[in-house]
DNA sequence: TTGAAAGCGCTAACAA
DNA sequence: TTGTTAGCGCTTTCAA
């Protein structure tokens, strides 16, 4: 089933046929419909390869992260993968699952096989070298998440996010604020933790707070890690327990409210939560927190990639996402 | 930078390069090694387009899976992803989102493109007309998570393991033994839920007791879901109360946790949950489940995928995975 | 074991 | 607007 065959039923060449099912060049009303009921009736569908190889395009864009599993990564995929799909691109996958290994694959040895078109990056903290072979085989790259060193990159302002959902707390009177951040190994990538830490501390700094060091906790952007963390905070005598606490990810949020249940501690009314994110759940838990929104950050980043595979592409600055406090049931004046 | 210039350099033919490079055929270790030499000093990557236009294969696998979101799905597209890229083989995505008009697209459009050796459905019921199409164009399939008609497909065995969780209940003397099973939309799909359902039903038939139709709740397989059928099946009077329940995924039994905690119900003492999966945060809830192993069965897909790539395809039967008892805190004796 | 050469199926310049 | 045709870069048959 090749070309030629749909060019003979419609009684075209070739070249029309490629023309009317790409969309490229003209051709006549009546040539199109010809040619598109034809290839109907014959199931044809071009080979990608054959595409390819021909015009140097691939319809296809690769997305690389660093984990799958967890809510912020598959969430921005998933968007970029939607849109990627009703622009008719295939999305290749490269998860890197935290691992080095894998990671020197995918970047010397897969992205390079000019499978793909462009490439997004999701939180990811790319080398220079990574970054020049990429550029030197003429990829396009989008980053999502964090900024990357000569690439037009998509991301929330963290330090100011940070800064929100701390003043939030302010407003509502609190002064005993605690953190629970990222900690050494998450931040290694990304250094996102290291500003929403700043965010907390600006916060606290122009209320005229002092940042208490008893009152930061590390984990590791998981619900059990959040749990740990918050139990430290939770558990310090009375008066140097944190009357609320800032976790950088909702994920860590719910560890901490369900650390200060288990404490006995009631949520808001001993101790208020603020988190990051406005993951799926953070409604059922009654979460308070600073919502981004990954689903439209995939989107947006494959706008931005369409752009600049447009010839005419006139690339925008990079621009910083919306982000919105939600307040929800766990944050509340700290009782008297 | 194309294969004729490595041939240039190593002083052979692009014929010898390919070879030497694809491992396809024999060479001369001689030749080998100058080949590899050359192209490593060029930095020559193969040109994916060329090559599988010019052999018919790709080294490309689509994986479909319904959501991306869950933990099983994400598992399963890791451990296969992994494998894969160990395989040399790249992974194009295709999320249907629990969508129709996208999985119409991807199946009347993308898989035919030819872009892909093989596909790999993750818990997803294939139309006859959809296995037919792959079927077709030649493009082996294999299902992971549910039977597909004439399809090889790596399951666990639903029923066995409802079972065996509900016989654990009822080996610690639980006799009002609930359930949190899927509902009608989760369904759809697999008839996953109606086998867990029917395990449930077996093993309470097999020891004398009765399935009480008010201790059979549903849900959507999400925390939240479970939470709000757990807070249905516990608040019913005492006597009529479950001591114990299934519950059909853990991400639904952690909701019934929560629901337990937040009735004043102390798990295990006054209820006991099992649940299904061996969920990242089950050890964390102490649930005792009945553990499957996503991340294996999506390495294992591909291993069978492998052998049916091979011409020498000796395929075996479809094999039942392993499934195990994990038993944690969440499951004891009833209070007399 | 190696090389020559014929495609693989499509796109895009160019000519008409 | 359409057709002709020369590649795109690789694999694989066939012959040596």
């Amino acid at each position: 089933m090749s070309i030629a065959e749909v060019a003979r039923l419609a009684g075209v060449s070739t070249a029309t046929v490629s023309r009317a099912l790409s969309g490229r060049g003209h051709v006549s009303a009546a040539a199109r419909e010809r040619v598109v009921a034809a290839a109907r009736e014959l199931g044809y569908v071009v080979s990608q390869a054959a595409s390819s190889l021909a015009s140097g395009r691939t319809r296809n864009v690769g997305i690389v992260l660093p984990y799958l599993g967890r809510w912020y990564f598959s969430s921005v995929l998933e968007g970029a993968q939607m849109q990627l799909m009703h622009a008719g691109y295939d999305v290749t996958l490269y998860n890197l699952a935290g691992n080095d290994a894998e990671r020197r694959i995918v970047f010397e040895d897969f992205l390079l096989r000019q499978r793909v078109d462009a490439v997004i990056a999701v939180a990811l903290e790319l080398t220079e070298a990574e970054v020049a072979n990429l550029h030197a085989i003429g990829k396009p790259i989008v980053g999502v998440g964090g900024p990357i060193e000569g690439v037009r990159t998509l991301m929330i302002d963290d330090v100011a996010v940070a800064r929100l959902a701390t003043e939030h707390l302010i407003g509502l009177d609190h002064r005993r604020i605690g953190l629970i951040g990222g900690d050494r190994a998450s931040d290694a990538d990304f250094h996102m933790p290291a500003k929403r830490l700043r965010g907390w501390h600006a916060a606290l700094h122009d209320a005229g707070i002092e940042a208490d060091p008893r009152l930061m906790a590390q984990a590791d952007f998981t619900l059990q890690g959040g749990y740990a963390a918050a139990k430290q905070l939770f558990g310090a005598p009375r008066h140097e327990r944190p009357t609320a606490v800032f976790a950088a990810s909702d994920e860590m949020a719910f560890g901490a409210i369900l650390a200060a249940r288990d404490l006995g501690l009631s949520v808001p009314d001993d101790v208020s939560i603020v988190g990051i994110d406005d993951h799926d759940m953070a409604e059922f838990f009654g979460l308070t927190t600073v919502a981004q929104f990954p689903r439209q950050q995939g989107a947006r980043a494959v706008d931005v990639l369409m752009a600049q595979l447009q010839p005419d592409d006139a690339t925008a600055e990079d621009t910083p996402l919306p982000f919105e406090l939600r307040v929800r049931r766990s944050t509340a004046r700290p009782r008297p």
